[in-house]
DNA sequence: TCCTTTGTCTAGCAGTGCTAGCATCAAGCC
DNA sequence: GGCTTGATGCTAGCACTGCTAGACAAAGGA
């Protein structure tokens, strides 16, 4: 039994050397880079293992957007309760999520950009990614405004703030406005 | 020189023809089925006659890109040219955009969430790209507020309207509540 | 008519995600 | 302790990708 234990221990750490090397690799070189030979190189294995852990090379995206979901819910959260009054919190959110999507490109392109074979507004959505919206909804709902669907807001307000991100990131939008512009976005969408 | 002439129609037009048959079977397929096989046979050439064309896929994705660009200028100009006051003229535009991404997501998606080789937001960003940009600006100038800055205001608009067509062609929003939210979003950010 | 130039095609390269089938090594039984 | 058995990871290979070198044919000019 003992055996069996320790073989799955190394299982699951190898799985998880699996999904931090990956998100290394594509926060390095962007997941173009991260190709299931390069990746079974630097974990010191075959190829085939890593289809011995995960179905595809979709399946690895979608389980570092997973991991990056819950960060996110967890940032998101941090920044809520360090800010004081509603409107501070608000602020505080949209920096943490912009923040976490500059700081983690790749993580935030599993997420939302590139397909991870995860679902997404249904019933079988991952716990993680609803966690990482309700993270949002605790404390946007408060802000939506008088006769507005706290959940509707919510969307709007994550809409916006993922436009930002990912025109930011593709150099759609220059970059050194991005105070001014989260500033513009909170004052005019959260009602206080 | 009138042969050469010819020669040169003839090659303009099956230029037109690559364009119009990769965004075809992109709007079909999805980009991953635009391979560089698929797309010569339908046109009945061999792979390496793209190549005198364009430099590369990429290069036809950027070319579907400028198109797109351009039949966007002209939707949302339309779209504004059909409203009466500020409030409406806004209201059109959002609709004509996420419209526009609705019913084109191919191209939409050349032109914002592949890479085609395109320079955004500097000196040599292709004409096609600042005139649409420039057709938003137009009209949501008008509704920035006092003390906003027009190009501001319109980047933080574009980017929450990209933000809604992006999650919500990816799944990632319900497309029920589309109505809803572009209306919130055009009350709340408009200033009238 | 011959030669040159232009245009197009066939064939191939290096790389991709993924898999079938073989070797190896450790666990468990007699 | 020696043998069998099953799990585990490997090598080799498939069908596909974007892209290109070099052969070849068709057209134009002398």
């Amino acid at each position: 039994m003992s055996v069996q234990e320790r073989k799955e221990r190394e299982r699951a750490s190898r799985e998880r050397l699996i999904l931090a090397t990956a998100r290394e690799l594509a926060e390095q070189q962007g997941w173009d880079a991260v190709t299931t030979r390069r990746l079974a190189e630097r974990i010191e294995y075959s190829q085939p293992v890593l289809y011995s852990h995960f179905r595809g090379k979709r399946e690895i995206i979608g389980a570092v957007a997973l991991e990056g979901a819950t960060e996110m819910a967890a940032a998101v959260r941090a920044a809520a309760a360090a800010a004081d009054g509603p409107h501070a919190r608000v602020s505080a959110i949209a920096r943490a999520y912009l923040d976490f999507a500059a700081r983690n490109p790749a993580v935030y392109d599993a997420m939302f950009q590139l397909d991870g074979g995860l679902a997404f507004a249904s019933e079988d959505t991952p716990e993680p990614l609803k966690d990482a919206f309700a993270a949002l909804l605790e404390s946007l709902g408060e802000v939506a405004g008088e006769g507005v669907h706290p959940g509707l807001f919510t969307e709007v307000f994550w809409a916006a703030l993922h436009g930002l991100a990912t025109l930011t990131r593709a150099r759609r939008l220059p970059s050194e406005d991005t105070e001014r512009r989260t500033a513009l976005l909170v004052d005019r969408l959260a009602v206080l």
